[in-house]
DNA sequence: ATATGAATGCAACAAATTTGCAATCCATAT
DNA sequence: ATATGGATTGCAAATTTGTTGCATTCATAT
């Protein structure tokens, strides 16, 4: 019987995509795959480079590559930048907490929404101005025309007629 | 007995948040007033423009005091850009769908979360891949060390011991 | 009408991200 | 093991978004 694991292994996950194993992919994947928080692409091109050798464009190539493979999530707070986080099994969707004055970004536990009733009439320790609730995928336009050129078209959900 | 009005009015919004009347601030707002989802900085120029002279600058300082003041929200979807809607009684905070695909930003109803259980088993025009659900506010050493240069320090909710 | 502080325009800067192309690397078939 | 070809990376430069400093213009209270 295998242990679980608490992490997902770089080299893996790339296998897992069918992704070429390249050391800059691996280093940009051991900096999320280790972070206690999503990093913005500077985060990780400094993390990657104590690693090895990677260049900033190459790390926004692989953090696309990555986002469309569904093995990452991007998200943006405020201020204009991207912020990454691990999409694994062993990261679930969740929410975060951003503080607009120090720019630091806290993972909060992920909640169904019956459990997020609860935790709602819990103290906190954070000062909460304004909740933002996004949901990210595709318009019907966009939906129906999507013929060509798309890369992440698997695994999202189909909501037709169905279920959000 | 006044009629309800359907939009904010640009001069008396000024007026009563103290604010100086200008041109530049009154194109702003009525670009934000009447649109119909949340716009870029890049659209609010372009749509004051027709209507003014209006410096790219301008236009960020402007929003920036109208964010500052709790006249409009600034949120910010996947890329890094922020986008401003209005804040107003006739715009509730409401969540918004984002496709990934054309980049347009779609209103959804405001809900409350018991409504929001009911809301998602209904049928839906968008594939939703992902929910992003941000709390903004400031952490607790922020909050503590925030003696100085505060602006936005109106109006905000305490949670320490409290509700979020 | 005039003075004064606030608001704007302009130019330049800064940071984040993207693009084009040449050089290098990885995976596979030999 | 090695050659090969397509994928990946590095580098330079461009693009986009947002910011700063300072001179000029504007709004408003006298």
């Amino acid at each position: 019987m295998r242990m679980e694991q608490k992490h997902c292994d770089a080299t893996e996950t790339l296998k897992k995509a069918g992704l070429t194993k390249t050391d800059q992919r691996v280093a940009v994947l051991d900096a999320l795959i280790y972070a206690d928080c999503p990093l913005k692409a500077g985060d990780i091109l400094q993390r990657a480079s104590r690693q090895i050798k990677i260049n900033r464009v190459t790390v926004y190539r692989i953090l696309s590559l990555l986002c469309d493979h569904k093995i990452v999530r991007e998200m943006s707070f405020e201020h204009g930048i991207s912020h990454y986080e691990m999409a694994c099994v062993h990261n679930p969707v969740h929410p975060h907490f951003y503080c607009r004055r120090c720019g630091r970004i806290t993972c909060l536990p992920p909640l169904t929404l019956s459990q997020a009733w609860d935790w709602l009439s819990q103290p906190s320790d954070f000062s909460v101005e304004r909740i933002n609730v996004q949901l990210i995928g595709l318009c019907a336009d966009c939906r129906n025309n999507e013929n060509s050129n798309s890369v992440a078209s698997e695994g999202f959900i189909k909501t037709s007629g169905g279920k959000v």
